[in-house]
DNA sequence: AACGCGTAAACTGTATGCAGATTGCAACGC
DNA sequence: GCGTTGCAATCTGCATACAGTTTACGCGTT
């Protein structure tokens, strides 16, 4: 083989960090589909490089819960239990109200008002129904939620759980109306934690997960089994 | 190399997988130290097995937060800082007391049963001052509250933080007077569950893991850093 | 004696080869 | 015609070889 060292032009990381980076990328987007296989050779024909990298990443891909791994078996995309999946949802509404609690306690002035502007910076999308721009907002409005708890550790957890269900949920801003009845509640928590009222903030992302569990599973369970 | 295929009598899993179960085992235990290197050869002879099983395992024990690793730099047990180590504990303050409520909802006889027999069963060792077997129980008796919250992904989620979280807590029951506290303190979780009263469950598991986490902190900052 | 520099040793990163496991297919028997 | 068995192709698991990087040490210079 040529290596050529011509490995793309990605900068960050090593070998195995770029297309850990990449395939979960692939599998959060809906590149690729759980059940789907992940045969180590075309991986690696696939990223230019051996069989070696792309099984270390596959490992680490399989720990952090992205793909199932079973001995002399290729890797799949991750595809859940309907129960294990409602468990995730589940710990992502409780995540997500611990979150929003310590956020209305902890979240300084700055953090607020981005937090704020964030939201409020998506409302045209919502009139306009731009699905996609609406979701990438929202991402981020949940990622500042999410550091305004000042608490790394959770931070790691809870971003993690979102990645996992990132592939079951694709599809929630579809279903008429959602989008605006997800601005609405991201406005009770974002009006909660200016106030710094810490038990409002705590019960509106709270149901508000539970809302995006219910409009998701929907879309899950022809992908689930 | 010789690879008669004796590598001990281990019998679960691919050869990784004992290596990640062996490995981690021994930096939960405390037998490696944080800050202890994992020099990829030493642990090949030790296992005696080639380089690329290693590799796959350290990666895989990265992924779990329970190794640092650097590019081009062994792998050393994690050593987190104080801050990192705190938003654990508070984590895990918080894990453990979603699992007390919902367990205080969730549980089944049975279940509740077990929960206090395992609790009733370690009184006897705060008298002997035991703390080796109180331990043990204490981790069962974690275990069977984590399991009573029916939650798969929470469960994960608060074992794997308490995995990381072992190596600095190992002296927690040496300070005087500590056993008896920690009985009292179950034992206040384990009569609110038993009621079903879910509030105060929680609330006494919080208070429970926030003690334990200041006992321990002690302890660790002269090993953190 | 202290500091820099260069080289060698030690170690990680990656490629490749081989052995064992699995799967699909085809020929055969019922 | 359908199920079963055996073989071949494919793929994973692990070992080994090699390349690149970091670290440590010794030598020479000041």
């Amino acid at each position: 083989m040529k290596q050529i060292r011509r490995r793309q032009v990605i900068r960050t990381g090593t070998t195995v960090e770029q297309m850990v980076r990449a395939i979960a990328d692939m599998i959060v987007t809906g590149v690729m589909h759980p059940g789907e296989r992940l045969d180590e050779l075309s991986l690696a024909v696939r990223f230019d490089v051996s069989r070696t990298p792309v099984r270390e990443a596959l490992r680490e891909l399989g720990a952090m819960g992205l793909v199932d791994r079973e001995p002399n078996r290729s890797a799949v995309v991750a595809n859940v239990t309907e129960a294990y999946l409602h468990s995730m949802f589940e710990a992502m509404s409780e995540l997500e109200a611990i979150c929003a609690r310590l956020g209305a306690e902890r979240m300084t002035i700055d953090e607020r008002h981005a937090l704020e502007l964030e939201h409020r910076a998506s409302a045209r999308l919502v009139h306009a129904n731009a699905q996609e721009d609406y979701a990438a907002h929202n991402t981020e409005f949940h990622t500042k939620l999410y550091r305004g708890a000042h608490n790394d550790h959770i931070y790691e957890m809870v971003t993690q759980t979102r990645a996992r269900l990132a592939p079951f949920r694709r599809a929630q801003f579809r279903l008429p109306g959602r989008l605006a009845k997800s601005y609405d509640e991201h406005d009770v928590i974002v009006t909660s934690i200016m106030r710094g009222d810490s038990a409002a903030a705590s019960q509106a992302a709270y149901s508000h997960v539970a809302i995006v569990s219910d409009a998701s599973i929907v879309f899950a369970s022809d992908k689930v089994g």
